[in-house]
RNA sequence: GCCGGUGUGGCGGAAUUGGUAGACGCGCUGGAUUCAAAAUCCAGUUCCUUCACGGGAGUAUCGGUUCGACCCCGAUCACCGGUACCA
């Protein structure tokens, strides 16, 4: 009888299930490891066969660390709340809880097929209000400190999604919603906003307390765009009580600025206006407010601006400087206006030729009619500062300015304020009441959660207000005073939810606390945090301030909340292609399940590549992993399903040294995350095993054990075929004999000119000398050397010996 | 444009303090088994050349350092991810 996949994977799984093999131990004896997945979106399609790649992985880690005598932490949840269920609701008529319970139902069921480690005694969902109670809880504190504040801000206005919503600038896509593709205007609208600015510096600086791939510390670094240079004001001519300010990072150049240039949007547009200049200028704003922020960037080949009318003066020269408005200058970065140096700047260059302003050059080199010159040089036309380089010129500069109380140094971040508040229904409510008499107070902590009201009409207020709004009996509310007010409508974003959650599974029943704090000191910072490359900004930033903001508040241990993280790739089509539905690539993994088995889908996913990589799928490769796994099983299991004879407790050792490579190597490899180096060597000795007549027992078991985290289902069954009665998942983990390892004959290449001619076995201590003799004296490297004269020869112990000959 | 990454057989991919390029798997070829096929087991499989022994070339392209380079350096090309007039 050939293996049966469907029974055996039903039957371990079950058996897991009543035993509760994966409960989270907690003996103190043991170190703790947390191993976590980014918790999954429960969406309508199921499950996706890039979902268990990363989740292989971990699980591979936490099944060995059992093994290894830790205990190990291994959740998963539901980060359920998100625009896809209410866009449904929406559709449909149908409740959006209704539809999320569902959908986590097919969720668990798939995931459980795989035969994934989790304790599910410690599942937490983001919509389940004794989840996010404490959500709403982590807002009033930071509320408190002032980090959540409303502001009028400019927003992207989304009018066709769900009726008209807000979406962040980190959701627009091409001026577009990242999710709809719905068009996008920038209007401005009341928001709550998180100041996740006040943690920039300690964002950047942490990153070196972490474990991850520097690709990602980059892009995490790029974000916050820290800069450093001064902020400056100038005075305007005329109008002695404006000053403008502006932010450079080359405030040695201020003797070239010869103009100044606001953003479109800046404040003192009206008022530095000029009755002449005033058609020209309101016609440029009606112009760029209609424009996409693609239409702005990336078609803005050419410059464009409007003059105000209006001077501002140098305050190194003394001379008057044009103040123009142009689009290239951004409201929401700096203080929306710059002080222009057409000599040193290329974008101020190219304006400055478009409009033809004065180009003054102040650093030596380069030349000013053919482009602007940024590079290092003396410094001329500067008075205090000729003859000085850049960085002695920043210096001195900065003095000058500081002393003369019309600037001084200052850092700038690009990273801007988290936009924290939703036009939605299907999110957590921001627990705020706003008085008829203009006061806004926190709904009071025991009274958290503030429960998200169920209705069957979830439509569009029809206003820039959330569905909630359509719920008076909600909203409106009276205090003991008699006092009236409105509960705030907006709700949280999807990344609140999930900037926390990791916390939660460790106490995850707590109602005193978001959990308890000798708890959390057990377990953090995660040891093992794996997901998708997409949320390398984003969440992973997020759930970073977050973490901060607790750990100053003393709820949290550890300054980061992630010690080590990975990026899996994707899985494409098998036609190199991303998944999905209109290019008909999509691979369910339900079916591959169901025809091939969980641990040939987890094997498989293993065996693809690195785990980093993205690799296309392929159906011959998956067959080739359901074919390794029918060979381990017939090299133990004969066709009336018995051991076979050849597994005995006859001592022989000629499987001894490929047995001890592979535990060191695939013992290395699980943990550098190599799987697929490490399954290959597990190939290697099933390759071996079926040479020999002799498997002895306790090679065949640890075998077992070590394909076991890729293959639980299949190594239970055969673990028990050798007469244990319990599962592996405590079982010590295989150690090797460094003994075995090393040879008593190596193989010494010789290369004569570095050309591979011949190879000598030797023994491994053999000495420098002694090789040298042995590979000039090797007939077939003296057919390649008899005609020249050796020069010189290299030998490398234990490796190579290189011949110069000429 | 900028930042990060990748480029190796027919395919997925191995190999890094610079030391036998192509592990392992797929595919393909041949053999064993079978009435036959599937499955399985064994062997071979970078390319060119040779009956064979052997020889030559080869890790995107061009150049450099070195006794020796997939690996280090310079330039170029292609692709992927991120970001975009950030002052």
């Amino acid at each position: 009888m050939s293996y049966n996949h469907k029974v055996v994977e039903r039957k371990w799984n079950q058996y897991w299930l009543k035993h509760n093999t994966f409960k989270t131990t907690q003996d103190p004896q043991k170190k703790n490891f947390y191993a976590l997945d980014m918790f999954p979106y429960p969406s309508g399609k199921g499950l996706h066969v890039g979902h268990p790649e990363g989740y292989t992985a971990t699980d591979i880690i936490a099944r060995m660390k059992r093994m290894q005598g830790y205990n190990v932490l291994h959740p998963m949840g539901w980060d359920a709340f998100g625009l896809p269920a209410e866009q449904y609701a929406l559709n449909t008529g149908h409740s959006p809880a209704d539809f999320t319970r569902k959908n986590i139902e097919v969720f668990r069921k798939q995931i459980n097929s795989l035969g994934f480690s989790y304790d599910w005694s410690r599942e937490i969902n983001t919509t389940d209000p004794n989840y996010y109670k404490w959500t709403q809880w982590i807002f009033e504190q930071m509320y408190k400190k002032g980090l959540a504040y409303e502001s009028k801000v400019l927003v992207n206005w989304a009018p066709d999604l769900l009726g008209g919503t807000v979406v962040a600038n980190e959701e627009v896509v091409d001026g577009k919603t990242e999710r709809g593709g719905y068009p996008v205007y920038r209007v401005p609208m009341r928001q709550w906003m998180l100041k996740i600015t006040a943690y920039a510096q300690r964002l950047l600086d942490d990153l070196a307390l972490v474990d991850w791939p520097e690709s990602i510390k980059q892009m995490q670094r790029n974000w916050i765009g820290r800069s450093e240079g001064a902020s400056v004001n100038f005075t305007v001519a005329g109008q002695a009580a404006t000053t403008i300010k502006v932010f450079t990072t080359r405030p040695d150049t201020l003797f070239g600025a010869t103009y100044m240039v606001l953003a479109p949007e800046h404040q003192l547009v009206a008022s530095l206006t000029t009755p002449e200049q005033k058609a020209a200028v309101t016609a440029y704003q009606k112009e760029v407010a209609k424009k996409s922020d693609l239409e702005r960037t990336d078609l803005a080949k050419d410059k464009t601006g409007a003059f105000t009318g209006s001077y501002a003066l140098n305050p190194a020269t003394g001379e008057k400087m044009p103040i123009w408005i142009a689009d290239y200058v951004l409201a929401s970065y700096g203080t929306g206006a710059i002080m222009a140096v057409p000599a040193h700047d290329q974008r101020d260059y190219e304006f400055a030729r478009t409009f033809d302003l004065p180009i003054k050059p102040v650093i030596e080199g380069g030349d000013v009619d053919q482009e602007a010159f940024t590079g290092d040089g003396a410094h001329v036309n500067s008075d205090f500062l000729n003859g000085l380089d850049k960085p002695a010129a920043i210096a001195k500069m900065l003095t000058w300015l500081t002393d003369k109380g019309i600037g001084q140094k200052k850092v700038n971040y690009r990273l801007r304020d988290w936009i924290f508040s939703r036009q939605r229904y299907w999110g957590e409510p921001i627990p705020v009441i706003h008085w008829e008499d203009g006061e806004t107070t926190l709904v009071p902590e025991d009274q958290l959660p503030l429960i998200l009201p169920k209705t069957d009409d979830i439509k569009s207020s029809g206003n820039t207000e959330s569905p909630l709004a359509n719920l008076t009996d909600w909203v409106n509310v009276v205090d003991k005073n008699g006092r009236k007010g409105k509960r705030e409508t907006n709700t949280m974003p999807q990344w609140a939810g999930s900037s926390w959650y990791f916390l939660r599974y460790i106490d995850p029943h707590n109602k005193e606390k978001l959990a308890d704090y000798d708890k959390l000191k057990d377990w953090l910072p995660v040891d093992l945090y794996i997901g998708g490359a997409e949320h390398a900004v984003l969440h992973l930033l997020y759930a970073r301030f977050w973490h901060k903001f607790l750990y100053d508040l003393g709820v949290v241990p550890t300054p980061e909340p992630f010690q080590k993280l990975y990026n899996q790739g994707m899985i494409l089509g098998d036609n190199h292609e991303k998944m999905s539905k209109s290019k008909g690539n999509v691979i369910n993994p339900d079916d591959i399940v169901a025809e091939y088995g969980a641990d040939t889908l987890r094997l498989y996913e293993m065996f693809m590549g690195p785990l980093d990589a993205s690799t296309a799928w392929s159906d011959d490769g998956l067959n080739g992993s359901k074919k390794f796994l029918d060979r381990v099983w017939r090299l133990f299991i004969d066709d009336e399903d018995e051991l076979r004879d050849r597994v005995t407790t006859v001592k022989d050792e000629r499987l001894s040294k490929i047995y001890n490579q592979t535990v060191k190597k695939v013992t290395e490899n699980y943990s550098q995350l190599r799987f697929n180096t490490a399954i290959s060597q597990l190939m290697v000795f099933i390759n071996e095993a079926y040479k020999v007549d002799v498997l002895p027992v306790p090679y065949v078991e640890g075998f077992i054990k070590l394909l076991y985290p890729v293959a639980p289902h299949m190594m239970e069954e055969l673990w028990q075929k050798l007469g244990h009665s319990e599962t592996i998942t405590y079982e010590p983990w295989p150690t090797y004999d460094e003994s075995q390892l090393v040879a008593d004959k190596i193989e010494i290449v010789v290369q004569v000119n570095g050309k591979l001619r011949a190879k000598l076995k030797v023994a491994p201590d053999t000495d420098k000398a002694q090789l040298k003799k042995l590979a000039l004296a090797d007939s077939k490297v003296q057919t390649f050397t008899q005609d020249k004269t050796i020069r010189k020869v290299i030998v490398v112990p234990k490796k190579l010996i290189n011949i110069v000959a000429k």
